[in-house]
DNA sequence: TTGTATGCGTTATCAT
DNA sequence: ATGATAACGCATACAA
């Protein structure tokens, strides 16, 4: 493989002006920089990005780290995240980790090693944003969920996921129902946690007591809502309304009680949330909570170009959400 | 940050020493394996994959590049070759990259830099497989496409388009159809074009001639699907089966439908292309070609798996497709 | 404006 | 079994 020794070489100049012409310094000669310009292009030398991430101090990299590829709703605040960026020519990358990943490890690599000036993370919590990840002093932004760490490098921009998952329920209150059911989610997480809190609440008010088997965790997906539900509706025949914690499960859901005759909304209402693309596709459309992923994203792009250049402390924001009425509720 | 250096001066031992401990060699002894790991552990020491990948001449990765990060079907493939990959113990690692990128030009850098000892590419062709990329000697996997390139190094497995194409219109004749439109599909990819010729083989079969403004193209989307299916309802009304070049356009298609007021399948049939969990969560189910994914990633790992240990001509086939009988295809 | 030399953090080769 | 040291390909401080 060509190295910008063979460049030097070839072109007869030295490998400090070649490196120089690569990083477009200015301290070339037209000339100069012409030719070898010419050279790389003829001899389609690409720098070694290992090579070079040792040497550099600082890269002008902004790293976008998401947890869990399978997450319709990161997808889709990542599009307009990539599309506001690139409209402010910023450079990034994108790393999908695991679900049980340890983001802040990652962050950790992706700063020491890619020397990303910037970070976005997508889910996550930085429980354990430590104190040697601080002291590299990267802003970061923290989307969808609210920050562990009190650092202020940190910003976050998240929806209230309690208030949100209130909404939903006393949306199907609204409309008359009493017997709701929960489905999906994971309690270990802060964001399930918070949804089921926000149902429960809602149901305390009017005086229904939550019961622990009208509530049905799940895996975040189509299959998990579905066997959740099942599930469910084998447990109680009084169900007149199903919440779920997110519209992957939402649509899952809605399969399986189809599939068990139940007419949605006539018989059993449905609400989502998240307020992904893919619901107001289904049939009927979901009638779900929309979390507002423009705002979000501009938001997070706006903060963190700021504070990249002016030294100022994070702010952390809640999104108002919204609920979009499809298809998938009626009254009782 | 801590460096191999900076282990070797707390432990006592030379740098040397602690490389062999990083990297399991055996000529090390007990004691001081145990003593260096140790003081790793606690200096929460990492290597820097930089420096590492440098100096290395293989690793022992196996790379998968994925060609467009919103494409659910190569999700879904993706998930079964990790699982294989991962019950084989073969580390792993997955790139995404865009639609229009060079998945060649990225192939290299990936042996180049992070010295991959075997590639698995979901989409792309290949189109521009080089010399210089085949001097690396690095075994390779193509699947979903038909390799351009005739390199002994790349193995194949792909479904058979444009038969499988044939096959979809073909199942919606059996059922009566004659005016079929086709929604979707980009006709520059290689994809594309063979679907829409297969489709066009079953027309002509019946005599019926094939007419261009019965179909439309589309970005392989929900929106897409949709858009696309609006322009052919407006264009012709005695439609009465449509073939979708992909689920995502069929959903897209089928709400489309819904929304102007035809039934499916009474009205008018659908017919998908991939078989994506999804679409047996659709409503009703979608009628669709099903490739094969669990046989194309055990194909793809044995094929690699035994190539990477044993010096072999790549090989190509052809894997069995299959007409899922949903619910949106009626006789008329 | 250009060239030279040093070091980044590793692995691997050659000693010991 | 362990240590010393030469690369790997590049950016950059310093020299010219």
């Amino acid at each position: 493989m060509k190295t910008i020794k063979d460049i030097a070489r070839i072109s007869g100049y030295s490998i400090g002006t070649v490196s120089r012409v690569i990083n477009n310094h200015p301290d070339v000669s037209d000339e100069t920089r012409q030719k070898i310009k010419e050279i790389i292009e003829k001899e389609h030398y690409q720098p070694n990005t290992n090579a070079k991430n040792m040497k550099i101090k600082t890269s002008d990299i902004i790293s976008i780290l998401v947890k869990g590829q399978a997450n319709v709703f990161f997808a889709e605040l990542l599009e307009v995240l990539q599309s506001r960026l690139e409209d402010a020519s910023q450079e990034i990358s994108v790393h999908y980790m695991d679900e049980n990943a340890d983001e802040v490890q990652e962050a950790f690599l992706l700063i020491k090693e890619k020397k990303s000036k910037g970070l976005i993370f997508l889910g996550g919590d930085l429980k354990n944003y430590s104190e040697v990840l601080s002291s590299y002093r990267i802003p970061s932004v923290l989307l969808t969920n609210s920050p562990y760490s009190q650092d202020s490098l940190i910003s976050s921009f998240t929806t209230d996921n309690e208030a949100a998952a209130y909404s939903a329920v006393h949306h199907l209150i609204l409309k008359g129902h009493k017997h709701i059911a929960i489905v999906g989610g994971n309690q270990n997480t802060p964001v399930g946690k918070a949804r089921l809190q926000g149902a429960i609440r809602a149901l305390n008010e009017i005086g229904v007591e939550f019961k622990q088997s009208y509530y049905e965790p799940s895996r975040f997906s189509l299959d998990g809502g579905y066997t959740a539900t099942s599930t469910l509706l084998q447990r109680h025949n009084d169900i007149t309304a199903l919440f779920a914690l997110g519209d992957t499960i939402a649509l899952g859901a809605l399969r399986c009680l189809v599939d068990h005759k139940y007419e949605v909304p006539k018989q059993i209402s449905l609400i989502g949330f998240d307020g992904i693309e893919l619901g107001q596709y289904a049939i009927p459309r979901l009638t779900t909570i929309h979390q507002d992923i423009e705002t979000m994203a501009n938001k997070a792009v706006d903060d963190l170009l700021v504070r990249l250049n002016y030294q100022r402390d994070g702010i952390h924001e809640i999104i108002p959400f919204q609920v979009i009425k499809g298809a998938t509720v009626s009254s009782i």
